[in-house]
DNA sequence: TGTACATCAGTGAACGCGCGTTCACTGATGTAC
DNA sequence: TGTACATCAGTGAACGCGCGTTCACTGATGTAC
């Protein structure tokens, strides 16, 4: 091995494994065994199991976090000097076009993305958690500041319960996306795209953000 | 032990243990300890921990679903010799508040349940996916039915996309009501409660749900 | 009514197994002089 | 250029531990005759 891809493999089999069965069903013997490495040299390079959930995650996240970021800015600058403020549409598609060319660059799948960052919050995994909101929570903060401001007549209350309303839509969707896409094909005799869903979830998520505060 | 109230000691402390930390994290030893019994009465009354899952599973899914059943047919013999359709609002009131009723005849809370079935859906326990959808199938089929009859005006292939929309939404929020409803008391000074939830969703998802498909 | 047997809830201890982690070790490469 | 040493990726085997499950057993209650 010229110069140790093993911390490249273990990463890339860890994350499908993961995202595959969830972060405690899968066990190290798995992961060194389907990356073709040695059983301690997950415990070399990373630590533990706990950091190299962590770093799987980080893989992934961070590149997320940048593209918004230099997306968020380009969006804010083409409204420098005007006095049309950012709509809820462009914020979301904003969102999922970050979030497809974010992991497409990894050559990964948005499902990926999804399925770990949905068991990071149903499976007692705190330590991961934590470190989410560490390395995520400025950017979410921002995007969630910027989706308020376009939507000023819904009360704070109103919109906070919608944002998780959102995030529970958008998370559980685009984890379950392969299942889904394949009874849509068995039962309805439709193929569908990731792209094509999305282009369903931002009109509908737009209408839900925006409904009249009863 | 007066004839035995093992086997619902199990139970409950099982339900509390699997929601808190889902089932492959809960060990036999944690729930039998939990519950006061002996580490075997798991094995003894139940068969092993997989039938033990279904077991909880099914002392909360069975009342939902009978007692959804019997809103339904109230609803729909409400409007028999009328030409007024049962109207999106109403199924997702009769859905909720199903949800609340079963949940509180049993003396458990609505994010239990969602939990729950939450995390069947994320583990990988295909035994107990396989349960709800024998135990649940036909229910969850007249519901969606009657949904989809309330809004023809939705392409198939549309509502199948927004009814996962809206379970992913539902099973999120609901899920993690305690959490999220402490962050709201602690950074917005709000006090709420499940109806208020509930009453802030089923607006929110009737929206989603109607609104114009592109 | 009394005795023998069957049933059944529950128990204590042990079973084998897979887990994450550790540790002494190897062998290749880089560095100092 | 040659030698001694340091560094570092990787390895094989073992560690102790907690897991779900099993099994022989107990003791109370019910049933048959």
């Amino acid at each position: 091995m010229a110069q140790s891809d093993t911390v490249e493999r273990i990463l890339d089999a860890a994350s499908a494994l993961f995202a595959e069965r969830g972060y405690s069903e899968t066990s190290l013997r798995t992961i060194t065994s389907t990356a073709g490495v040695n059983l301690a040299a997950v415990n070399y390079h990373f630590g533990s199991k706990k950091e190299l959930i962590q770093a799987v995650f980080g893989r992934i996240l961070t590149p997320f976090c940048l593209q918004l970021e230099k997306e968020l800015d380009q969006l804010q600058a083409s409204r420098s000097g005007y006095d049309t403020p950012v709509t809820v549409d462009e914020l979301l598609e904003v969102l999922f076009r970050t979030l497809i060319r974010s992991t497409d660059a990894l050559g990964e799948r948005p499902s990926l993305f999804m399925r770990l960052l949905g068991l990071a919050y149903t499976q007692s995994q705190d330590h991961l958690r934590h470190y989410i909101i560490d390395q995520f929570g400025s950017y979410y903060s921002r995007f969630t500041g910027l989706l308020q401001q376009a939507i000023p007549n819904v009360s704070p209350v109103t919109f906070y319960w919608r944002l998780y309303f959102m995030l529970g839509a958008s998370v559980f969707t685009l984890s379950s996306y392969d299942p889904l896409s394949n009874i849509l094909r068995t039962d309805y005799g439709e193929e569908s795209s990731i792209e094509n869903t999305v282009a369903l979830l931002v009109p509908s998520l737009s209408a839900m953000l925006k409904c009249e505060d009863s």
